[in-house]
RNA sequence: CGGGGCGUAGCGCAGUCUGGUAGCGCACCUGGUUCGGGACCAGGGAGUCGGAGGUUCAAAUCCUCUCGCCCCGACCA
């Protein structure tokens, strides 16, 4: 492509919704992309090239790993999600619309129920499973706060694939190939990620694993061991025990009241009372359904003074489809203390009560005393708990992080924050069941079919690559993705290097290699700005005085280091270059 | 959805408090000089001041409503 026929309408300043997000800036910057409205893009010449490739590279490894590709609408009638209750559940996430009679639609956030659908209407018989369908297709979310850039759209592009066995283990192996092909196209991408076990939330199923990319900007935290293979998303993760929470040595006084007037938050007690925060015993209080729009149930919830409560653990444990925390004036309708809730003489309003597994033992406590103004010292948490009777369970709840101990190899676990690029999942027969797919197994027997989905933000990939692959002067793109493979500078306007440099890339296009050929009648300055902007691996410079030794320049956009190369071999060395990037 | 901020030329911004001819830089067009890290000089084109209503002799500026976008949080199969 000629740079003086394209159209990469480069920015010299940074946008001003733009600032905080490198990825985002850069592909505005760079022409790439620009916005329309909130979550909503387009994408230029340059950005369709990225996305383009990184969709290619999803494609050939799905039909690699087996997989079919379809496609599904984008525009679906109500009936399937009505049909799984998905309807009500994705309240206002779900972008709905009516037709002219009046009928109920929706934009697809997710394409279970249509597919299953489609499986349900095929598959009669185990012979006909299993089979693995994906599509590349525009998804749509409408998200509260759409942010930063293509990271979190309304609009977005994701390749999701769903697998149907006859059998768990079936579904197992499914799930296991998947799980390989996402390893080649992170790897082919070029980014650096980490596969990390994660939370199933209320898709059903207990299987699952996030691919995270690692960057700063990622609105994920994980946790990975400094020593073993154990990674996880914080809202999944579990941890050790660690040494300082095991009681402080048993002082043999009796648990009693002590007077903490005022003393509200965990510091102002473990002040008064001359005692480490970890040695106290915070509260919270949430309510929680187990149906949307059911009627609202308590729980009341303990962890160490110290620690913060995993919502997402929390939920799990009470098989809750929706969450809060308590306002103040639900605390005192059901006669609870702001400040001063403990596990001994809890109000019979509350349903459930859970004890992070911590502190299940722990002695020598200061907890709250269930009346205002008052702690209790020197309390057993066992006891507590023994005394709550039916409705109280320990659980892993608190939220683990930096410091923490490996649950499996006890090694101090490290966090870091991800960006989402794939999630893959075993959801078993929850969609099956609900809509009916089934199957004649070889007994005749009928039985559902058990199902598996893959998915991967194609859109948003593209935008973590570009989280990770930058620098001070602009992006820098993998070879794997880059929209071109190489960006070629003509410096000088005479004929002859005109000429020279028309040649070279008529010589190159010739040979298969991308190129982008800055022939515009721009100063030098401009044309490596906007070369480095850009992030094209390879930069082939053509100027005065290497042109008259018959050389050209060869520079790689992530290097300082420049090559001279014969003119008259040039083209057959830089093809060689871009294929051994390439791998 | 709660909190905060911002809408003025393609981009970045000033002007708003204190009402009185709509400005600056970059980009763009023309001419000239330049030409290895975002050149210089001269001339020029380009704006319903987000929208609607109101106050006023007069509104970018004051008032009311409204739309949009960004940031923090909640949310995020």
């Amino acid at each position: 492509m000629r740079y003086s026929k394209s159209f990469i309408p480069t920015l010299r300043e940074d946008p001003a919704e733009a600032r905080k997000n490198p990825s985002h800036r850069l592909l505005l910057r760079g022409g790439y992309i620009r916005q329309v409205g909130a979550g909503i893009y387009e994408f230029l010449p340059l950005g369709l090239k990225v996305l383009r490739k990184v969709e290619g590279i999803v494609r050939d490894e799905m039909d690699r790993a087996g997989a079919q590709e379809v496609m599904l609408p984008a525009l679906v009638p109500a009936e399937l999600f009505k049909e799984t209750g998905r309807w009500d559940l994705f309240g206002s996430t779900l972008f709905r619309l009516k037709d002219q009679k009046r009928n109920d639609y929706h934009l697809g956030p997710t394409h279970e129920e249509v597919i299953t659908d489609l499986v349900r209407g095929v598959v009669r018989s185990y012979r006909q499973l299993p089979v693995n369908l994906y599509q590349i297709q525009w998804k749509y979310r409408d998200e509260a706060r759409p942010r930063a850039g293509l990271l979190r759209c309304r609009e977005f592009l994701m390749k999701d694939a769903y697998s149907f066995d006859a059998t768990e283990e079936g579904a197992l192996a499914s799930y296991r190939t998947m799980r390989a092909a996402y390893d080649r196209i992170f790897q082919r991408v070029g980014v650096k990620y980490r596969v990390v076990a994660a939370d199933s939330g209320a898709m059903g199923g207990n299987t699952s694993a996030e691919f995270q990319i690692l960057a700063e900007t990622g609105e994920d935290a994980i946790v990975v061991c400094s020593a073993c293979d154990y990674a996880a998303n914080v809202e999944a993760a579990v941890a050790q025990r660690s040494l300082s929470a095991v009681a402080a040595t048993v002082s043999g006084k009796r648990e009693s009241d002590i007077a903490t007037p005022n003393k509200k938050t965990i510091e102002e007690v473990a002040e008064f009372l001359k005692v480490p925060s970890t040695q106290t015993v915070k509260a919270g209080v949430y309510l929680f359904g187990q149906a949307a729009g059911s009627v609202p149930r308590m729980a009341v919830v303990f962890v160490r003074g110290d620690r913060r409560i995993n919502e997402v653990a929390l939920s799990r444990e009470l098989t809750a489809t929706w969450l809060r925390p308590a306002e103040d004036e639900e605390l005192s309708a059901a006669g609870l203390q702001a400040g001063y809730i403990g596990p001994r003489d809890l109000p019979a309003g509350v349903e459930k009560v859970l004890v992070d597994r911590e502190i299940a033992e722990a002695t020598e406590m200061v907890v709250g005393a269930n009346k205002s103004g008052f702690h209790r010292q020197h309390a057993a948490m066992a006891d507590a708990l023994g005394a709550l009777g039916e409705r109280a369970n320990i659980a892993d709840i608190r939220a683990v992080g930096s410091g923490d101990l490996c649950p499996q190899c006890g090694a101090a676990l490290l966090e870091y924050k991800g960006i989402e690029g794939g999630h893959i999942f075993v959801l078993g027969t929850h969609y099956t069941g609900k809509m009916g797919a089934k199957f004649l197994d070889e007994s005749g027997t009928e039985k559902l079919i058990v199902m598996g989905c893959y998915g991967i933000g194609v859109s948003r990939l593209v935008a973590a690559t570009a989280e990770q692959c930058h620098n001070g002067d602009g992006l820098t793109w993998p070879m794997s993705i880059a929209p071109y493979q190489v960006m070629l500078s003509a410096l000088v306007t005479t004929p002859e290097a005109v000429a020279a440099a028309d040649g070279l890339y008529e010589a190159l296009t010739a040979l298969g290699v991308e190129v982008l050929f800055d022939d515009r009648d721009e100063r030098p300055g401009v044309k490596f700005k906007d070369a480095d902007l850009l992030g094209i691996p390879l930069r082939v410079t053509l100027g005065k005085k290497s042109l008259e030794q018959g050389k050209v320049e060869l520079k790689a956009r992530t290097s300082k280091d420049v090559e001279l190369i014969d003119i008259a071999t040039a083209a057959e060395e830089i093809a060689a270059r871009v294929k051994a990037a390439l791998g």
